[in-house]
DNA sequence: ACCTTATCTGTAATGATTACAATGTAGTAT
DNA sequence: ATACTACATTGTAATCATTACAGATAAGGT
């Protein structure tokens, strides 16, 4: 199921083909929750038993390290990953930990005014607490 | 030396003035390099030997709870402290470890497009190599 | 099948942060 | 001034995410 996308991304990106790496870019491909790499461990461990959390770390590290993968540092506590697609920001509901995708404009590679350094990375973060945690609703 | 101010800024915000805060606090202003609060700790236990880093964290607590400073959560391995003053983003250079201050527009509490959350906090977040790092000079 | 190399696994170590209990301190009431 | 109270500070132990490491496993090339 689905595994010829992922391993055709892998492949694209010179990285070695695995059941594993299928498993963790297919999952935050079909999860856009933001998980921790705890989360996919134990998602992941009902399915394959075997695996282990230091294989979900490495591999989390080489999919980020080309780009398939952002790793959110919005909590300050741990982690959090994203399947890389089109460019938005991030709130954290500091009542219910959920992070949702907001779409924002002016933020880019290129807004960056001070000249000279070499920017890889823009996040832009928003903390506060959710409309459904507003209503009593929330998690 | 400069006591008077940081006791008033303590007080006008109902914080208890203790020697602990107002030299955290101090620090934070006069050191404006995002210090760790273990960078906090070394500098400060030098001329107050039995200070706990606990209560370093205990301070920086407080203090950004009352929003006199500000946590920077932008390295993901461990926090980072700002004195609160104008608003300003920051860039985190990867090699040298260094975050400085950036000045974007189009970027704040009311930019967010999504309504019905309340927004608390707002960072931008960039990362790469910084001019001196590029220029082989940097630390 | 064999060899080489990279990956995976499990466990131990690391390091930042937090929990906790005892001690110290400042302000207030007696 | 002394006793009381509440809170702050300190030192140590615990927590928890992440990393280091070494042995087992699996994939690809001969
Ligand atoms: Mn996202
Ligand atoms: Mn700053
Ligand atoms: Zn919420
Ligand atoms: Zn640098």
């Amino acid at each position: 199921m689905d595994t010829e996308k992922y391993t055709g991304i892998l492949r694209e990106n010179g990285i070695k083909v695995t059941p594993q790496r299928l498993e963790v870019l297919r999952f935050l491909d079909k999860n856009r929750i933001h998980p921790t790499a705890d989360d996919i461990y134990r998602a992941l461990k009902k399915d394959n038993p075997s695996l282990s959390k230091t294989t979900v770390y490495n591999v989390l590290d080489i999919l980020s390290k080309y780009g398939l993968v952002e790793v959110l540092t919005i909590s300050g506590t741990e982690s959090r990953y994203d399947y890389k697609s089109t460019r938005h920001q991030h709130f954290l509901c500091t009542s219910c930990g959920r992070i949702v995708d907001i779409h924002i404009k002016g933020l880019c590679m290129d807004c960056m005014p001070e000249k000279g350094h070499k920017v890889e990375e823009v996040h832009g973060y928003f903390k506060g607490t959710c409309r459904d945690c507003l209503k009593g609703v929330g998690g």
